[in-house]
DNA sequence: CTGGCTGCAAAGACTTTGCAAGGCT
DNA sequence: AGCCTTGCAAAGTCTTTGCAGCCAG
């Protein structure tokens, strides 16, 4: 799956060094699918790579240029970043814990033909989360 | 309108001063209906109340607080305020223009159906947002 | 009077940027 | 070799906080 994803920044333009690939790694391998960009620095740290904080976010944005991951914004106001592997979906976060799960029920059709009846905006994109409580956090 | 909305401070045991009134008026009377912190402080800055912005966060907070306002956080990242008068609803914001209408519409019902017999997820709370182009700036 | 509120200044969290040195291709 | 990248440090943006004095109730 890496050099897949590195196939991606060659064609780019961009070039494939240690830094890059730590941060590609850490999508691959930790388990949370949204990471901050704080978790991201924590995890290339920890492999030992010497890694400056201003390069992990100068990749994280190469790598949403190159649409290997995406950012979104949650209701805390942190940026979370994503690899783009996965279809469309949504997450499901939980307000205890913060786990995140996704879903892949989507509204946007319904949503669309409502629009379409109503009003003249023309759709482009949307933005869906859902907050409560996980299986382990509800009694 | 504003003395009803300052009734509610009170009970909260919150104070009505001069700075908390032009925060609240910054709602009233402005067009827009999603207001950056910024915005607020713009408004209460220009009627020549004379406020610090630290005053304008707090009592941004403290509306929020009780229930007056609430805060959202779009995708650009900002904090969005808007008062809580009306019923539930989501926006339509114009990737174009920055311009936000409001969409009665929302999924949640049929969200909550498709979750409860697929996931052990109990919904709570929810953020919809659709991007696109609204009437003026679509093509 | 008294606790909440404000202004001011400083600090904090997160992110971006300029520049010179270093490293892919 | 040439251009992309990196590290470092500084600056930028948005927001929060400590403190002393002030004000609404």
């Amino acid at each position: 799956m890496e050099a897949k994803l590195e196939e991606l920044l060659k064609v780019k333009g961009y070039k494939i060094t240690s830094q890059r690939r730590a941060v590609l790694e850490a999508f691959i391998y930790l388990d949370k699918h949204l990471l901050t960009a704080a978790e991201v620095y924590e995890y290339v740290s920890a492999k030992s790579n010497k890694i400056n904080s201003s390069t992990v976010y100068r990749n994280l944005e190469i790598l949403t240029d190159a649409g290997i991951i995406s950012r979104s914004n949650l209701d805390n106001g942190v940026n979370y970043y994503e690899l783009n592997l996965e279809g469309h979906h949504h997450h499901l976060i939980c307000i205890s814990c913060g786990a995140a799960e996704k879903t892949s029920f989507c509204p946007m059709e319904k949503i669309k033909l409502s629009l379409e009846e109503s009003t003249d905006f023309q759709p482009i994109d949307h933005k869906l989360e859902i907050y409560g409580y996980c299986g382990r956090c509800k009694k």
